[in-house]
DNA sequence: GTTGCTGCAAAGTGTTTGCACCCTG
DNA sequence: CAGGGTGCAAACACTTTGCAGCAAC
């Protein structure tokens, strides 16, 4: 646990009335250390190795708490569970979905959020969040 | 049932040994006349009007065989359940969320898929979907 | 009359919650 | 030592499936 991540949970933490337990420490570890757009089982896998006792549950309730605490954003890709990747020291990106290979690609297109915005404007909408997924073939599955 | 839709089913039910059944035209006819991003429970309650007897699973397997014929877009606004809109004779189109009300505002903006194109062109990458979600606040909801 | 379809209920999947006990602060 | 956290199991919400009877072809 060597970068400020465990600071900003803390920082969450302590404002907050919560407490730092053992379980947290496991969960931010594994999260941190796993590749992006990670689910909760897997992660759950992971911290087992970790803590063997730990719960699914814990798992579960740690990545809602990674995700007020603005560490962790919820991704869906339609595959029926949510999936997790770390906000922190990382910019906002968009997807391509290999629908063959379950490959990501991560993407980010200054032109496309310019014209998000412009197309909400005009709609009177205020944007909190957007999404977008590219489905179809990788260069390895075409 | 007076559009072309149940052509497109009865075509696509001949060509796979199927068989077209009251509960399918049900079904159907109550996709047709009702709102867009419409979910699975939504729909039954409807068809229930019409057929009493009609069995909540068997609007999930008729839903299945409208997306797999062509006629129904599945869709997932991350709220837990299935959403379905018509293909039919409606143009695509990508969606704003309202978080505070539930309204969805369709739009369309021929630059954002362009670029989409492009980037995707530029990692070797074949679209075959794509699906752009924004979510925020609607101008009732500033 | 085959063979696919239906309604029902049961099973599945991913996620959340109630609770007694435990541990942090 | 008070109050939040944990593990477990049960509850949940949504969806799928097995099956016996039924209906379309």
């Amino acid at each position: 646990m060597d970068g400020q991540e465990i600071n900003v949970l803390e920082d969450y933490i302590s404002k907050n009335k919560l407490k730092i337990t053992k379980q947290r420490r496991t969960v931010l570890k594994a999260f941190l250390e796993c590749k992006n757009h990670i689910s909760v089982e897997e992660l759950y896998n992971i911290a087992l190795k970790a803590d063997p006792k730990i719960g699914l549950a814990t798992v579960y309730r740690t990545l809602a708490l990674l995700t007020k605490s603005g560490l962790a954003l919820e991704m869906d890709f339609g595959d029926g569970q949510k999936r997790y990747e770390s906000s922190y020291e990382s910019v906002h990106h968009d997807h391509m979905v290999c629908t063959e290979c379950g490959k990501i690609i991560e993407f980010n297109h200054p032109l496309i959020e310019k014209y998000q915005e412009e197309v909400a404007e005009q709609n009177s909408f205020k944007i909190t969040s957007h999404k977008l997924d590219l489905f179809g073939h990788c260069s390895s599955c075409k």
